[in-house]
DNA sequence: GTCTATAGGTGGATAGAC
DNA sequence: GTCTATCCACCTATAGAC
């Protein structure tokens, strides 16, 4: 195994992503990934069926990064534990990886254009899969009330979802730097699984 | 005062907010504003001097509209009723007017398009401060706990938030229709408010 | 105020040479 | 795999006639 030079392809999601994510899908043009890769628009073509296939291939890289952050906190001991941390993980994942996390979840183009590339419900949901799961064993061990997991599941996670997108947008910029802003976060999610709890 | 034909500029604004609708910021032309009005799209000029001033002068109606939402529920008796309203009709508002809903909390274009044509902070503001006043007097009736009210109004903002834009996207499509959803929405921040009272 | 005509720009996608 | 050349669609905006 030995450093290589990174294929055009890898380049393509590359710029691709970085393209996306200063002008959204709406300003998303193949040609302008072309110019910065340096190659034709019409080679693209050799790599990608169209737009939209690249497009899609740059979310996919998204959720397998997202995933990867959210299996951190099996590291955990407790249930508990383990459901806060995912709340945690979830947060730096947005703010470590904030071009990812716009393509993924503030944007429609990860259900539709995902959808189209690849019809695999299981790229995206697992992550959610994941918090369900996290959501049975806290009701299991008593931390959190009986009830639909996935409800309260989906409750958690617009939670940690509308801080994240709305610190990302800049609309929470009062609340200080990221280590403010993380604790902020944890005591929110708290009142929040204080509701939730039995 | 009798009733007239609206004129060119009236027309084009309501079928500018259509266009607006239909596709979003993304895909809003002129052109196509022209064509439903019936006019060349450089008779436009005419009436606005660029196409973001359309759209901007569009935008304005938007913030004004999701105000009027959030005004409706001051016809409740009792602070918590007033503060789970606004909540209501935050919700309503997203679902209804979901273009207007994009531009002003998930895109970036708000501050950007909207600030271009008329760089007043308190059009966007008021709403805020309006969900803190029904955090504050939730406090002051006992229904939630002592607390920084700015920072607990930026948890509920964010709950909604975070339940509505993911509605939006498609990602809690599992919830069922706007009824069902609806209900859950309300579930989930009356679970948030237990974890907020004292 | 509205038109036509036009300038000048974006973009996606394909064909065929190499 | 990559290129150039090309086609077609769409757009914003302006100029000048009426």
């Amino acid at each position: 195994m030995t450093l290589e030079e990174p294929n055009t392809r890898t380049r393509l999601l590359a710029h691709a992503r970085e393209v996306y994510l200063e002008g959204g899908a709406a300003h998303f043009s193949l040609r302008e990934v072309a110019r910065r890769v340096g190659i034709s628009a019409a080679a693209v073509y050799r790599h990608f069926d169209s737009k939209d296939a690249l497009l899609g291939a740059v979310c996919e890289e998204g959720f397998r990064t997202f995933l990867g952050y959210l299996l951190r906190s099996l590291g955990e001991r407790t249930p508990l534990a383990r459901l806060r941390a995912a709340g945690d993980l979830y947060l730096r994942f947005a703010l470590e990886n904030e071009h990812d996390y716009r393509v993924i979840f503030m944007s429609s183009v990860a259900a539709i254009a995902v959808g189209a590339a690849k019809a695999d419900p299981a790229v995206t949901s697992p992550t959610f899969l994941f918090l369900v799961d996290r959501v049975r064993e806290c009701t299991a061990s008593g931390d959190l009330r009986e009830g639909d997991p996935t409800a309260m599941a989906a409750g958690i996670w617009a939670h940690v979802h509308g801080l994240s997108s709305l610190r990302l947008c800049g609309h929470l910029a009062s609340a200080g730097d990221d280590a403010a802003f993380a604790f902020f976060f944890r005591q929110s999610m708290d009142a929040l699984l204080v509701g939730l709890a039995p």
